[in-house]
This record gives C-alpha cells, structure tokens and sequence, in this order.
DNA sequence: TTGACATAGTTAGCTAACTAACTATAATGT
DNA sequence: ACATTATAGTTAGTTAGCTAACTATGTCAA
C-alpha cells in the first residue's frame, strides 16, 4: 500500500472534477484520508513489532495462535485467517519455527496435515510484545471518546458494505 | 499490509485484556476495524486498475504529473509525494517509459536532474481509468451522507494526530 | 580554488508478498 | 475398487517494495 504523502487540495480535487465529472469530491476526500491514516497506522505499527523482532505477519501467527485453547493451528487455518496464500504461510512458519516461537507436529490423523503449536518462548515473545502494543496503541486512540470510537466504527462498516461496488464486474 | 480476514470478538479481545492490563478494547477494535476497511479498499482499488493495467504505484505517477500545469515532474519529486524510495521510483518510470505514459526528458540547467513528462498516452490512460474509478468510489462511499463525511474526516485527524505515540522513542 | 559535503538518479542485491506447479493423502461417485 | 477430484503443504520462480553503494554533478566554506 502506497504511502500517499501528498493528499491532494480541495483546488486539485475541483479541477480533476472538471475534467472528470464523474468524480465526488468529498467521497474522494473522504477515500484518501482514509487510506492516508491507515497506511500511517500500519507503517506504525510496524516499527514497533520490529523492535522486537517481528513483523505484522509474523505477529498476526503468533496471536492468531495464543487465542486457541490448545495453542494450536494449521497452516491452512492460519492462512486463511491473515489472508496470506498458504505459500507465503510456509515461508512465515519456516521463519518463525527457526526462531524456536513455534513448533511443526506431525498429525497421524490425517496425514496431509501439521499441527502448529506456539512454544514456550513464542508465548514469552507475545507477553514481551503485547503490554508494548496495546500502550500505543492506547495511546494514538487517546483523542477519540469512547462513543466516537462506536460511531467511527459504525461509519467503517456502512464503508464496508459498499465495497464491493469498486470491485465487481 | 495484511488482510486480517479473521478480527476478534469480544470474547477473545476480553481473554487479551485480562492477560495484558495495558489493553483498551474499544481503542483495539476501532484500530482492527479501520485497518481491516482500509486494506479491504486498498485491494478493490488495486483490483480497479489493474483491469486497465495498472497497480497503484504507477497509477499515483501519471495523477501527479497530470496535476501539474506542465504535466512535468521529476523523479525525486514523485518519490517524495508517493511515498517511496528514489530507487523504487526509478523502477516505476522504467516501466511507464516502456509502455509509452511518459518521457524522460534531459534537462541542461541541471545536468543531475531529468524531467518526466507524462504523454499524450499517458493522458489518454488517465482519461480511461479515472471515470472508472470515481464511478466504483463514487458508489463505495454512497453509505455515508456529506456530513458524515467531514465527521469522519474530522475523527480520523484526531487519530492522525497521536500515531506519533505508536512510532516514538 | 579546491576539498568536503550534498543532491539526483541508477544499479545490485535483499525481502515478503504473490502464482503456478508439484507431491502426498483423502474423499467421492460410478 | 478404482478413477477422479479435492485438500494440505511445499517448492520454484516472479514481483514490487526496500537499503546500500555507486556515478555524476552541484554547492559552499576555508
């Protein structure tokens, strides 16, 4: 996702509407500011996962796993669940059993299939990891009240449930 | 960024929080929900291009110099407002010089400097793609009313002003 | 006026995503 | 029962980003 530091002015928005007039310009708006903060949010977020080490997906592995009971996936599970392609999920196991946070177990029920199982010190890392996230992430909520939060979500999902209209046909 | 296909629920937000004291689940659920609307839309727009060849990188280029009176920029200015690297750039009008959307064009004031210029191709491409686009985002965002839209503009500057505190130190 | 530093752009090599093709195993329909 | 199809995971190769190092040119201060 692109950075898009240079969000375009109101004069730049009217004259592309001018020459486009398809354009809305306050959904326009609306649309990059959106984007802007997100990418901003993200890009965030990754600088401090790589203080300890650990990139979104790697992190995003490591929770997914700490929610289940037995502190166990697969792959496949896992993959679908951070949206990567189970190829890509392959690489971020490899990287992350390297590093001794996970465990591969080999299934005998069905044979195709491998269980993952956070370790002892993948549990460690999160416990480091985790009071460090939610402290900024507290932190950058901080100027939003508790029904502004609400009402921003409220706003996200009307968003979401048009989204498909950018990507159909 | 990933796809986050799969946020959590009150239950599994409520199990975090007792384990790390430092969790506000209200800041944690607007945060997921507005990453996970922002990448949803980052790839339906992509999707968008990408129909007519391009993907956001080059896309944003072609924007920029057409914003421009002379439809002229150079490269280091058009890394500076997309938010990539020099290097990364030079790739993007490698492969927007190949297809014929701009030029580059030596300029002897500066012997250092080269000007990009978009062509006639170039305007023509943006010609095409950008009635499509402000169609599908015209439609995305046909949820929310003018209001709401400054009103969620106004929400995500208040974010936009603390993201410092996710980065610093 | 020249030595040190700064700027513009490129190249080379790395990373973390992707798709496509592959192996192995399981499930299903005739 | 066995041929087909589906599922789980991996491998190989591609892509669009990145950083670091490089060339060439320009600027500035001793």
């Amino acid at each position: 996702m692109l950075q898009l530091r240079d969000l375009p002015t109101t004069e730049i928005l009217n004259k592309f509407a001018q020459r486009y007039p398809e354009a809305d310009v306050s959904a326009i708006a609306t649309f990059l500011h959106l984007l802007r903060v997100a990418t901003d949010l993200s890009f965030a977020l990754d600088e401090c996962l790589s203080r300890h080490g650990l990139l979104q997906g790697r992190w995003w592995v490591l929770i997914l796993l700490m929610r289940e009971e037995t502190k166990t996936s697969t792959p496949s599970v896992l993959a679908d669940k951070t949206g990567v392609t189970r190829a890509t999920m392959t690489g971020l196991l490899d990287s992350l059993e390297r590093d001794g946070l996970l465990e591969r177990i080999f299934d005998h029920s069905d044979r195709r299939s491998i269980a993952i199982k956070l370790t002892s010190q993948g549990e460690a890392k999160l416990d480091e990891v985790m009071p460090d996230y939610y402290s900024r992430l507290r932190e950058s909520m901080a100027g939003l009240n508790e029904e502004q939060r609400m009402l921003l979500q409220e706003q996200l999902k009307q968003i979401n449930a048009n989204i498909g209209a950018f990507s159909k046909e």
